[in-house]
DNA sequence: CCGGCGCGTTGGAACGTTTCAAACCGTGGT
DNA sequence: ACCACGGTTTGAAACGTTCCAACGCGCCGG
């Protein structure tokens, strides 16, 4: 047990018989080194259980070959599957990804953007929690790349997002289609940008309507608890203000109405029928499969992280930063199925 | 522009008129230098902007202050979990957190560990996809501390547990306990730990009281969709031999039998009742509340990650490798409701 | 007046790589 | 015999820290 802790590449050279230098090159650019050479390194490499040192690397290269996504709620499967994308585009590109997750708290968001930079990440993919642009471009200040997930931004940073303009109104269009005239619209607080852009969507699909109405219900937060709040309130409207049907900010908030509904013994989708948002696993396992507003989740992450990659690369030279725009589709499910259909 | 990118030590050392070392003794023992130095050089680092540069850091401490944890599916939301427990205990001690997702594909794992081992990472949380105890022997061989997550490696690991057999009597002992005789176990492969531990812990609930009976129907993976093949299964039974209960190996595969359940029009608990595992949000969300047996999910994370923290301390000491085994608890919810409380 | 002590500070080595200019060496042309 | 040449290999500098031995200096006791 004399040996040291882990071989380096000296380790390598001696017990090779080389210099430092053809190490490195053996790794690095195989070809400039000639073929006996090279196998007696390799050799050599197997024999000691060498492993590169990245820290080292990077040190010297001054490149992290590193990424990192900081997601709101690593709890709400939609990050998930971001982060999914993400990895997927890192890994392609060889990179590594530091996963965090600030739990909606910009006191954690801040220990971890301090930290990144203090990894020196070649960049950041982030869904901040506020309206932190400041942070964030103190952050880029320092020269990381920042690339913003399903947030706009502005035009100083790229940024992928989805219309969620687009998606009420896909939402809400469903249902007037469907014949509903009195439509609620669940969701909140309506200074998260994307509850109130899903709500403008809705106004715009329901305005065009002649006689139609959509009536506000504003949660307080877009979880499950809220949602089975929102069906209590909706069940204690008198019959004739009562909408026939919910068109809610998110899944979660669906799942919580659509539980309270069954609970009261009201039927779903003939008393009240459902939109979710969001497209989640557990929307279509629910016991009615909830007709839903999905995002394209996986290209949403890739595609961030490829453009990350892109400012990385080009940074310096004119990088132009690109806002990126997805649209959302629906997915028809049960809770929406005409009376007729059933 | 003509300044270096990012602001080194050297930098600060020269804007404050001191010796680099006196700059890393105001960062790392701020008492062991005098106040007015002290002020001068913290003035010179906010000037600057200067962020310490880990990498370098890491290099000539040989710590890395950064561990990782191998989830083995990061859409299960008991992973999430459970790292945020990881997280939590990491960040207490002031260390990064690297969370890798191996989608249960050894090839994936296999990649994530090799870039951890570049990494240089002070340990290793993993829940391993198979039997990959001689590729964690190897990691460890190289000084690596790993510790195992929800998976049992023998007592050359450390390693974090439920008692998946109590978790699996205490499920059977409530569904005996309500009067049902004829009990369902759904859950597969066998090959899989938990799934086989569940259900010997029922087999021994079972067992217990004459008369009773436990019906094995084992399932090809543990998700929503074989979760409704299973309801299928059970609907097709003739009466006489259909269960009036059912036990699942996780709360997906009950999801997806409660959802087929409603579907064909058949009440629970009323004609079955069902007992979940895992006790995610989603269980309690659900059409029918699910009972289910909750795992301490954070609490498994954390302590995980303090095993490992005092392996990474006491390396080369005696470490002892400890099996913490965490007991399941029950949680009743309407999925299992007696017909006389409703 | 000198030796020793302690506090602050300094300079430089070391960590494990990459990178690059320079050295080496066998070959073929002149 | 000499030189230029291409393909290999070498040696040393650099990356930004931490760590440690050594240093300067004011002060106290002798």
């Amino acid at each position: 047990m004399a040996g040291p802790g882990t071989p380096s590449m000296k380790d390598v050279a001696a017990r090779a018989g080389v210099s430092l230098g053809t190490v490195s090159n053996v790794l690095n650019k195989p070809d400039r080194v000639s073929v006996q050479t090279r196998d007696r390194v390799r050799a050599a490499i197997e024999q000691l259980g060498f492993v590169r040192n990245e820290t080292a690397r990077q040190l010297r290269s001054g490149h992290s070959r590193t990424l990192a996504y900081v997601a709101l709620d690593s709890g709400n499967p939609f990050f998930t599957d971001v982060a999914e994308g993400v990895q997927d585009a890192a890994e392609a590109a060889g990179l590594a990804v530091f996963l965090c997750n600030s739990r909606e708290d910009g006191g954690r968001q801040d220990f971890y953007l301090d930290m990144l930079e203090q990894q020196r990440v070649e960049g950041i993919l982030i869904t901040p929690t506020d309206n932190a642009t400041d942070r964030l471009d103190r952050v880029r200040g320092r020269g990381i790349p920042v690339v913003v997930v399903d947030r706009d931004a502005g035009p100083d940073f790229c940024s992928v997002t989805v219309d969620d303009v687009a998606g009420g109104e896909l939402a809400a269009t469903h249902l007037l289609e469907a014949g509903h005239r009195k439509i609620a619209y669940i969701g909140g607080p309506l200074t998260i940008g994307q509850a109130a852009d899903r709500l403008t969507g809705a106004r715009k699909a329901v305005a065009a309507v002649p006689g139609a109405e959509l009536i506000v219900l504003e949660t307080a937060a877009l979880n499950v608890a809220e949602g089975r709040r929102a069906g209590e309130r909706l069940a204690g409207l008198p019959g004739s203000r009562r909408p026939t049907a919910a068109f809610c900010a998110n899944d979660l908030l669906a799942l919580g109405l659509l539980q309270r509904m069954v609970r009261l013994g009201l039927d779903v989708p003939g008393d009240l029928a459902i939109v979710g948002y969001d497209d989640i696993e557990f929307a279509g396992a629910a016991a009615v499969p909830l007709t839903s507003v999905s995002q394209p989740r996986h290209l949403l992450g890739r595609t961030a992280a490829e453009l990350l990659l892109d400012e990385a690369a080009g940074s310096g030279d004119g990088h132009e930063h690109r806002q990126v725009v997805f649209s959302p589709e629906l997915v028809v499910r049960a809770s929406t199925a005409l009376r007729a259909t059933l």
